[in-house]
DNA sequence: GTTCTTTTTCATGATTCCTTAACCGAAAAA
DNA sequence: TTTTTCGGTTAAGGAATCATGAAAAAGAAC
């Protein structure tokens, strides 16, 4: 279980307490600092998934520390501050903060933003990828390789290629891959797969007429490899 | 002028037109709805860069109104609210929406606010600068220069070719591609992608007949490279 | 309102892909 | 040996998809 991390850097104690036991009860892993210059080196040495950031630090100008972390440091970052300034909200926003609170915050909602931030930044890198020897498959954007070189699937051989992959090592009948692909009512023409095979079978294998990855199962179906 | 467009569904008209002054004189266009219904319509048939949204209308639960954007809407939306309840708050940052703000709201951090939010997309990639081959695209200014000669682009093509640049080298669906510039009712006017495409292809393609950027994957949709 | 730009719609030809049928060869059966 | 069966290959329509120019409609700018 990799927990997140949240580096606080506050000056207050009571309140690097209260984030402390709410974050951690939470799921997160908490770190602290408890003013400026050992906050941004800490961030530097150790980047954690989101810093909360009180802009009343005693020994720097929360504006130029924020300014500070953003040459360099990506992540959400969300400012606590007891100024309920609007001037002060913009040039934080404009700065490049994800989120200003003030001071008294509702841990609740300060909860919420900080997922809120983080769900944001997670992109669904669902890296779907299969390989098989010198076969790579990508499913999420819908690209096969051979010997990393893109190689072009018509959309029924795409599908067909899946469907052996997928089942790697299986046999699968005739009837299943025409259900798949065809429809219920295709699983009588056998001649349409092997029109495919062979044509994924140019495509995909090193010598089609000895097929390494498609393998024919004679008078049942086919198998992968 | 290639603006970038807010939605604002709200029931109360001195806040659409303190809103509609605002935004248009920072350079936003802005879109009005008075209702969810309306508000939901309009945002299916014609994709804004953001939402503002109330979450109290008369005709149906604003939480409702946010769930229902976000199964397909996956832009910012701002929520607007009289309610400075804690629950509400959270479950609203919980259901997708990026900020929170309560009424009554100033103006400035509002801005700010929206500014925050759409210029995340951009920096959390930390780039506001692609590049591809002689294809240069600056997303703050909304430039796309193409052998560093800025090339005119309308609206549409620019967020067709923003759309590509995000998803380069995975094969797009015509469906999605639809879907994200003309809304989920257009997913099968497969004939707009080929006109916009084409146009795109003409600025931006050495030659346009043998696309190098924009590939066509037949029967699936289009791969940017 | 007028003009210009952009989007939508339509028509046409080109291209790609799917379907179908014919043919071939190997292996099994007669 | 001959016949039959099964899988593989190939190629010719035909259907679906794609590209493109141009007209019509809608929208924006003046």
């Amino acid at each position: 279980m990799n927990k997140e991390e949240i580096l606080i850097i506050d000056d207050e104690p009571q309140i690097r307490k209260l984030l402390e036991i709410n974050l951690e009860s939470n799921g997160y892993k908490v770190i602290q600092s408890e003013n400026a210059e050992s906050g941004i080196k800490t961030a530097a040495n150790h980047p954690p998934n989101l810093i909360i950031l009180d802009i009343g630090l005693p020994d720097k100008s929360g504006q130029d520390v924020l300014k500070e972390l953003r040459t360099w440091y990506n992540q959400p970052i969300i400012i606590l501050s007891v100024l309920n300034n609007e001037d002060e909200i913009v040039n934080a926003l404009d700065a490049g903060a994800n989120d200003y609170i003030t001071k008294p915050f509702r841990v609740n909602e300060l909860l919420a933003r900080i997922r809120s931030c983080m769900n944001r930044n997670k992109i669904e890198d669902n890296q779907t990828l299969l390989h098989y020897n010198n076969i790579q498959i990508d499913l999420l954007a819908r690209i096969v390789k051979k010997d990393d070189q893109i190689i072009k699937l018509t959309s029924t051989e795409y599908k067909l290629l899946i469907i052996f992959a997928k089942n790697e090592g299986r046999v699968l009948t005739h009837q299943y891959i025409l259900k798949e692909i065809w429809g219920i009512h295709y699983q009588n023409d056998t001649q349409y797969l092997r029109v495919f095979v062979g044509t994924l079978r140019k495509k995909i294998e090193e010598n089609p007429n000895k097929p390494l990855h498609i393998i024919t199962e004679s008078g049942v179906g086919y198998r992968f490899n």
